[in-house]
DNA sequence: ATCATGATATCGCAATCCGATATCGATATA
DNA sequence: TATATCGATATCGGATTGCGATATCATGAT
């Protein structure tokens, strides 16, 4: 049940942190397992891949390590999306909290 | 993108009302109406069947001015969940909003 | 050159979304 | 009694998404 909030969550969490210096799918994984929730690849990357599509993120790869990963930062168009979707989420959210 | 969280809320909603004396389909969806969201009765009634069949809800038909109506209740196992649901909502919530 | 490693990308099946359509039963009308 | 209408629920089908498992791929080490 919770578990529908927590995937539409991967995306705002990461709008923003790509909002504020840029992260990669492997640090998603490993921050949001901190967390104690678990989001595997095959869900984390095609969802990178489509809020890139849709203009809300821009990759570049870089080597970190001796090790590719793809960094993501937030476009303006990501950017306002994040600041509407906490708008919106904070009035669904007082809505159910009674 | 709020979307995704919109279609967690339907469960949360309808689990909230049918823990406080029942509530039918055509009541939720003309109530999220009224709050700005659509929701077809082909996402909102396979919604409502899996919600049952898992034991959240427990359903009966009533004949309200002549029509009829499956209306539901929450169950013990319905109710912990929603409260659970609360809490971990709002942890989410509160990590994303900064 | 080859290998091991970490990270990303993709495959395939199952589940979900949702507009459109069908069904169903109660009342009104005749 | 028959049937027409209406509100409400149920289902169908194509598109999309979730996700475990697997493949790919570039880099640094041996």
């Amino acid at each position: 049940m919770i578990r529908e909030f927590f995937l539409g969550f991967i995306k705002i969490h990461t709008l923003y942190h790509a909002s504020k210096g840029g992260i990669c799918g492997i640090e998603i994984i490993k921050e949001l397992k901190r967390h104690g929730y678990a989001v595997s690849p095959g869900t984390l990357y095609p969802t990178l891949h489509a809020l890139e599509r849709d203009g809300y993120l821009k990759s570049r790869m870089l080597v970190i390590h001796g090790k590719r990963r793809r960094y993501y930062k937030a476009t303006k168009k990501g950017i306002s999306v994040l600041k509407k979707s906490r708008e919106r989420l904070r009035e669904l959210v007082e809505e159910v909290m009674e």
